[in-house]
RNA sequence: GGCCUCGUGGCGGAAUGGUUACGCAGAGGACUGCAAAUCCUUUCAUCCCGGUUCGAUCCCGGGCGAGGCCUCCA
């Protein structure tokens, strides 16, 4: 079986991947805050854990593989935009309405970025009771302690194995220095480092029944979630959980999420995990993704220059007349964004450009243009994205693998092009068919075949005849059915000859 | 201030102790009624200063510059 290498965070180098278990290699990745529209720094560990994905299932089988990607529906800045929206409505009712909408968005968004859907997706407020065990076991551990209607996790409970610290190689000191020197450390932690499991909620905001005998309603803090949610759906299936005893069954093989929550939100997770466990460790392989800027600066709302997901899947693309454009030209935005951030390792911070999405975009549509209508069958794997798989299984090394691709498109190797670039997700759910037929045909409205020859050689009449308003008159009405002619010499026998591609608006 | 990344052509982006991939754009050409598309050819780069070396873009040191984390953040 092929030996997949991935960098490790924990250990910074690249390490030869060896699952658990190969027949349930199971993978969690820290999904959104759903409190508005994702935006394309969002879309980044989405799409790059999509890859790492994809290339699991590739390589130990779409059944033996499972994701996890937690979506995070308890937070302020969510209760912020709840009782902004709908002022009128109780809160609780408010998050809840907000949330369904900006979940079924962000469900809109990546998959149109051509993500497949996680085997889980759990939320926050559907997991609580988990949370509240969980806390519940840390407390009796005496990982955990209560104060001022808080549950604060006691960082030097912990041991040092692992030291708390140890993924984002932070000293103890280091640490301590940073905790003292910010603003104030509440009055009620027994340490420093000490982080929030569980705290009371304001008037009004979404509570739930505490833990530890608590007698207020209250709310958990942001990193319990994780350690929560990783441990129902990737470790109690395995027959893990807090009553287990097997350090292996309390261990998942990959975790991955955005550079910028290695500390403290990572840090954090270990700590709860492993000390509810008593493991060493949460997770083997710890992967995390670069951050995004936009022409040049970071993103942020104060900049004004926050592109959200569905923008870019509303922008038009160059290569299509205005009819198409108005019509379907956005369609496969979503693939061509994805083109473009794969063009940059995974780990490597990208700089978002509209040129960029522009040109990675006509360099896709090229190839989409040479798949049109190929038919092949690709429910059948012959091995012809082997070249793409081994690439990638270099550490999500995409752009090389892109490099192959556009290696296969020169050469016209239509197999080769097309199997890898389902490796990768690079086509959409309609651009194949069915599995049992053929890869890149279009099933929207299809014109009928017969009649385009028809205009094509009353056309080619026109010509003779040199009448050549006629001759434009036909390309264009064509071309508002979106069929691009194109007209070619036979270089034997000097005639011309006319082939004609649809416009790729496949959705 | 502490810790950590990174600096390759007009742009994106690889690789490497010894002719600097690849894509886009640019230039030229083929083809062409015009288009479109395609093909061929082609110009242009390793931040600066030292050191190690026969040789450094690559290794080491320093500088300059960019970014990230340390606080919610993908």
């Amino acid at each position: 079986m092929k030996v997949l290498r991935f960098y490790n965070t924990f250990t910074r180098q690249k390490d030869d991947f060896l699952p658990i278990d190969p027949k349930n290699v199971r993978l969690y990745v820290c999904g959104p805050t759903i409190y508005d529209y994702a935006h394309i720094g969002n879309a980044r560990p989405v799409i790059v854990f999509d890859v790492l994905y994809r290339l699991l299932r590739r390589v130990y089988g779409v059944s033996h593989v499972l994701y996890a990607r937690n979506i995070t529906d308890v937070d302020d800045k969510i209760s912020a935009r709840a009782m902004r929206d709908y002022p009128d409505v109780p809160l609780n009712k408010a998050i809840r309405r907000l949330t369904s909408i900006t979940n079924a968005q962000f469900q809109e968004d990546v998959t149109a970025l051509g993500c497949l859907q996680p085997d889980a997706q759990p939320r926050a407020t559907e997991h609580l009771p988990a949370m509240r065990t969980m806390i519940e076991h840390l407390v009796e551990q005496g990982y955990a302690y209560k104060a001022d209607d808080h549950v604060l996790f006691s960082v030097a409970s912990m041991g040092d194995n692992p030291r708390y610290g140890a993924l984002s190689r932070r000293s103890p000191d280091e640490l301590l220095a940073r905790a003292g020197a910010r603003v104030n450390v509440a009055s009620y932690k027994n340490g420093e480092m000490d982080f929030v499991l569980w705290k009371p909620s304001k008037n009004g905001e979404p509570s739930w029944l505490s833990p530890a005998g608590i007698a207020f309603k209250g709310r958990p803090g942001w990193h319990i979630e994780c350690s929560a949610m990783s441990m129902a759906k990737l470790l109690q299936p395995f027959g893990g959980g807090l009553s287990c005893h097997d350090p292996m069954a309390n261990i998942f093989d990959i975790h991955g999420g955005g550079i910028d929550l290695v500390f403290p939100h990572h840090e954090n997770e270990i700590a709860q995990s492993c000390s509810a466990f008593g493991t060493s460790r949460m997770a083997n392989v710890w992967m995390h993704n670069g951050f995004l800027q936009v022409e040049g600066q970071k993103m942020s709302k104060s900049l004004g220059n926050v592109i959200t997901i569905h923008r870019i899947l509303g922008e038009k693309l160059p290569q299509f007349t205005e009819d198409v454009n108005r019509k379907t030209g956005a369609r496969w935005s979503g693939l061509a964004a994805r083109f473009s951030m794969l063009q940059t390792h995974y780990r490597d911070p990208i700089n978002w450009t509209h040129q960029r999405f522009i040109e990675a975009s006509a360099e896709l549509y090229r190839w989409y243009k040479l798949l049109h209508g190929v038919g092949f069958d690709a429910s059948i794997n012959t091995s012809a994205d082997k070249p793409v798989l081994d690439a990638l299984a270099d550490d999500l090394n995409t752009w090389n693998a892109i490099t192959i691709l556009r290696h296969f498109y020169k050469k016209r190797d239509i197999r080769s092009l097309g199997e890898g670039m389902v490796l990768m997700g690079l086509v959409n759910q309609a651009m194949v068919i069915d599995k049992n037929t053929s890869l890149f045909v279009n099933k929207t409205r299809h014109p009928d075949k017969g009649e385009i020859d028809v205009c094509i050689n009353e056309r080619l009449t026109a010509i003779q005849a040199k009448d050549w308003r006629r001759a434009d008159q036909i390309r264009n009405a064509l071309r508002k059915k979106g069929v691009l002619l194109q007209d070619k010499t036979n270089p034997e026998t000097g005639a011309r000859i006319t082939t004609w591609t649809m416009l790729c608006h496949t959705d």
